[in-house]
Parts: structure tokens; sequence; C-alpha cells
DNA sequence: GATGAATGAGTATTCATTCAT
DNA sequence: GATGAATGAATACTCATTCAT
């Protein structure tokens, strides 16, 4: 009998399908969007359609892990910068970063995750405070305009690969271009008043 | 006898479903992206779903005639500002206009357009050409920084509807704020130089 | 008011029409088979789809009436034949002609005729006494043997050109040849009792 | 391990899936040519939609399938025959064998299946050689007129069911009575110089 | 009467999800 | 636990037939 809400072990066969299917689904994901298909996933993975089920109830409990995986890395990554000597540096490493890892998938989790995952929602929690953080150290060193909240670097931090997903056939790193601006816009240099407040 | 090329005008009925099925496509397409479908949209509409093919062979002729709206309707805007005193506030009320109106609708056809539809193709170079004189004159003003270009903008564009989509309940004009700090993000002031040229 | 069962005779223009579209029809349910659709048919006529089911109010009719073309087509040929010297050759050359001018359009009638219109019950059966008068008068001439009906030669009649539609870049007139087996098999030379007694 | 190109055995449920299906399909294509409905196999078969096409990738493949089936069983009847010692009576008993099995299923795969399908085309040389022998042997032992070709054979072969099919309610082995008619045309009895040579 | 626009039932095919092996 | 077979709802598209102009 297992304790209430204990996640038993897994298996180590189990532990490696979910693994390599997780890293499928990641790829596959960012590849095509949020269409790509089951099946091909676990192709890609090696495993059986069924296995995925038993790993995900639901297709979208897969594509939330995904997003978990990355919202924890994020989380890690702002918590490994929150100390680091040039706060505002330290922000445009950040949204660099992301950008750079987040390749095509977007933030739909934003909208959904908290009804789906109650992990997932501790995750993002979690990365919104260390992105905040982030945000508030570059304003006091000056390096960041005072309008902008810790929300607004989340919502902008994927535009950089949105935008860059209409151009044919993008250089790989295009994106930068496009982060170089919108960061450019949150520096006080230049800065008007802004028409609507925060989220 | 019809003048070569002419278009018959439709008949009454033929072009009042013809304008509400438009209408139903915009807003489908905006809402839930191309992969609405021609069900929803002959039901939005109010007309059967064969008349939706009656007017349009395929789902992407009526994708492609959506968007062929967006952009006369564009570049008419664009060519409306080309002489404005201001150039720079020309540049951000076109920007404006452009997210106001553009809602959900993302940048796909600057992929696919030139394949599918010649009209279309057309339109596009007319919105193009019209943008980047847009930038030229506000560069040439000095309210928009050199280092960009027309395509930039084009890219840019439409970068705060989509951020605004990942808020939950959003208020209706939200994206005024991420196209405020875009748009600062072309000023001049604070520019550094970015880290990868235009496409 | 109109007697009853009067046939009012057509407007000339409506009278234009029905003929042309009984040519298309004819074509295009040669070329295409039964499966040929209304929408060519009218373009192919040069009417409206409207005309079409004025004129018939289903395409079975259409069909129908097509098919009561050729049989009075036959009937008159048959008729023609009736009394040549040879009546051997005579019930050859009505075979020889009926395939020619069937070309591809089927039988189906056989089967459907009698439900679906009167006066192409009322043509069958011309045609079946005519056909039946051909073939015993072969038979009186020793041209044909014994054993054969009326019946067997208006199925087999088609025979020739069915088979020929199998292959693939057939010369116009292969079908002659599969004429001449199966007419060598009607013949009394070489016959052997049939197994089946005739429909 | 598997072997090289060996095709793993179906699971039980698969096979009888299969079988069951290609059964239905070999009535429904019989009964109402290859515009039956997917659905209407389906549910003949007594499986889902889907399922069909787990097992054919397409409507057509499934048709080849059915097809092949019938090919390869009429080649292996006329391997059986190759060296009875009638020659005339085995080609008779060829054609009436290929006449019961076929029933209504026409000979559309002469035209197509070259294109379609490797296996298809080998079955169909193999059926086609067989057959020649087959009328080789017969007109060697005088049984069948020296005129006539294995192709006109296998173009006659299908005519007795084609024949029969336009009978309203025929007696299930009428077909026989035709297959003697056209039999004795390919008799040298009574034998006349055909009008065209052979495809 | 003629036209062609509108309609909706019907078609092949895909794919997330369930379940027997 | 893993597998892949089975399922059926959903999708784009066609076409005979009806109806407003």
């Amino acid at each position: 009998m297992m304790r209430e809400g204990a996640e038993r072990p897994l298996r180590a066969d189990a532990a490696r399908n979910r693994s390599s299917l997780l890293a499928a689904a990641a790829r596959e994901f960012a590849e095509r969007g949020p269409d790509a298909s089951v099946a091909d996933i676990a192709r890609r993975a090696g495993i059986g359609k069924g296995t995925v089920f038993r790993h995900f109830p639901t297709k979208e409990d897969l594509l939330a892990a995904v997003v978990l995986d990355r919202i924890e890395d994020l989380a890690a990554l702002a918590a490994r910068l929150a100390n680091a000597d040039d706060a505002g540096a330290a922000l445009l490493e950040f949204m660099d970063e992301a950008a750079g890892r987040q390749q095509q998938l977007d933030l739909s989790f934003l909208r959904e995750s908290g009804e789906v995952n109650e992990r997932l929602a501790g995750a993002r929690e979690r990365l919104f405070a260390a992105i905040i953080a982030l945000v508030e150290r570059a304003q006091a060193a000056g390096a960041v305009r005072g309008d902008i909240s810790g929300m607004d670097v989340i919502l902008l931090m994927c535009a950089p690969n949105h935008v860059v997903s209409f151009v044919p056939d993008a250089p790989p790193d295009l994106w930068r271009r496009y982060l170089g601006i919108i960061f450019d816009g949150l520096r006080p240099e230049g800065a008007r008043p802004l028409p609507h407040p925060a989220p």
C-alpha cells in the first residue's frame, strides 16, 4: 500500500522511457507546434503509442510536462543569475538564454497550466518570483526602466522567437536581433510613459 | 459582354454571404488560428458548408482572402500616412492601427502568400514598400534608429497582440503597452548595436 | 387548360436546350459512365444546372432519357432489318451497329427502366420484339443455332464494348473482334448444348 | 529479430479483422463496383472505419488487395490445370471456375494494377503466362481455334458475369449459359476470320 | 423559363484515446 | 508494464437537388 500522494519510483525501464518520451516530445512540439501527433512522438521516442498514454493520460498532459521541464530549467537559470554582479547584464542574459532554449515552444502554459497541473503551477510561481527579482535588481541598478514589471519580461521573453518564425529561412540566431530591439525598449533611455498598466 | 478580366458583380445574396463568410472567417481564424474548421466558420457565418466552397475552392484560399483583406487595409493605411507631418508619429500610428486591426491574426501570409495567390503577392509588395517608406522617413526625421529596416517593423508589428494572447483575461487594449515598449526599442535613444543583420 | 396526358409543345429555346442537353449527356455518360456529374453535363450543353433539372427531375431520369434515345434508335434499326434478304447477315449487322452505337453506354436500363419510365418500357418492348423476330428469322435460315433466344442476343450485344473497355489504349474498333467471336458462338456449327435455359 | 523483408505474423485479432475486411470488401466491390464506400465495407465487416485504414492505407490499396487475392487464386488454378489430359476441357474448366469465382468483380485491375502495386503486377504476369499456356495447349489439341490469343481469353473470361448482371433476378448460375456460347465461339468449328487482330 | 447560388448528406482520411494481447 | 490494434469523432471537400433572382 502506497502512502497517500507518494509517487512510487519508476522501474528502470519506465524511467528510461519517460525521459526519452519527454525529449522526443520536446523536439516534436518545438518543430511542429502543439499539433505534433502522438504517434510521431512515440516513434521518435522509440516506444509504443500506448506507453505514451501510460505516462501521460492526455496529450495535453504531455505538453504540460514538457513545459514544466522548460519552466524548471528557466527557474534554475534565473536563480543562478540572481546575485550576478551586473544586474542589467543578468536580466539580458536571462532573456537571451530563455529565448535560445525556448525555441519554438510558446507560452501557452501561462494560460492553461494552473488548471491542469499543480506542480506546474508551483514551478511557474518560482519562475515568476525569480524573474521579478531579476527585474527589480536591474531596475535598482538603473539598467532597466522603472515602469515595467516582471510579467512584462515574461511576456516579452518569447516574442523574438515568435517574430522570427515568420521569416522563411531564418538564420538560426536571427532572434537575437529582435531581443536586442526589445531589450533596448526596456532601457530607461528614451522611455515614454506606457499607455496601459502592467497586467 | 464582359470586359476582359472583369469580375461580374455578385448577386445580392451571394455578396451578402460572401461578406458574412469573410467576417466569420476572420474572427474564427483570429481566435482559433489557421486550424479553425470550415464547418465552424460556415456555422458562424450562418451559411451552409457547401457555400463556403462555392466562394473559395479551398480552405487555404479562404484564409488567403481574409489575409488579403487585412493586407490591403494596411497598405491603404500606410499610404495614407506616407506624407504626415510628423514622420515618427506616423510610423507609431501605423503600428498602432496595424496591431489594433490585426487582432490575433498572425503573419503566416508572409510565408505562404507568394505561392498561393498572385493578387496577394502584389498587395504584400505594396504594403512592404509603403512600410519601408514610413520607416525611412521616420529615420530621416531622427525619430527612429538608423539600424532597423522596414522588415523589422513588419515583423514586430504583430508581436504586441501575440504577447498579449497569453494573458488570460487581458483588457482589450493591453497590447498598447507592449507596442509602447517595442516602439521605444526602435528609438535612437539608448540603442545598442544589434547582434544580427536584418533579414 | 391542357388535355389529360398531352405534352405541351416546348418553346423553341426549350426544345433547343433539351436536345443539346441530351446530346451532352449522351457523350458524358459514354465517356465517364453513370457517375458523370450533372454540372459537367450542363456545362457541356452550354446551359445552366437548374435547366437540367427543369427538363429531368432527376439525374436518373436524364440517364433514362438518353437510354430511351438509344433504344428507340436500335428499335428502328431492327425494324429496318426485319425483312433483309439474308437473315443471318441481318442479325450480325444489327449486333454490329448496336455495339458501334452503344459505345460505352451499358445496359443498366434493362434492369431499372421498367420502374422509372413508362415510355421507356414501351420502347424496350418494341426493341425486344424486333430483336426476337430477327433471331427467329436467322434461326429459320439456319444461320444461328436453335437454342438461343432474343434475350440472349440482347444481353450479348453489349459484351464486346464492355470487354474492350479493359484494354488500356484500345483501337477504336477492337470490339469488332469480340463481336466476331461471340457471333461465331451463336452459329450452329460446333454448338454444344447450353448448360442453362435462357432467362 | 525479424528476417529481412519478412512480414511479422498478424496478431490473432488483427488477422481475423483483416480477413473479414477482405471478405466484406470483395462482396461490396462486387456488388457496388469500385465506388463502394469504405464506411459500408467497414460496417459489413463489423469493424470500425479506422481499422480499414490501419490495414490498407488507401481505399485503392484495399481494392488492389482484393484483386490480388483473386488473381493469385486464378493463377494457382491455371497452374493446376496446366498439365491436364484434355487441354480443351482444361481451358473450359478454367474459364468456368474463373467466372464462378470472379462473380461481379470486374477486370479494372488489368488497367491499373501495374502502377499501384508491384506484387500485383507480378501475380498478373504469372496469371497471364499460365492462361496463354492453357490456350496454346488447347489450340495444339485442336480444341480451340488458332486465331485467338491468351489475352482474348482473359478479356472474355468475365463477360458472362457482366452480361448476367443485367438480368433482374438471375438464377445464380445463369452465367454458365453465356460462357457456353462464348466458348463455342472459341471453337474451330464454324470459325470465321476475325475482323481485328488481338490486342 | 433560365440561371447559378445555397444546401447538406456523403466520402476518404487522420488522430487522440482505449483496450486486448 | 509495453505494445500496437481498434475505434469513432472530426475534417476538407463533392455533388445531386432546391430555390431566390
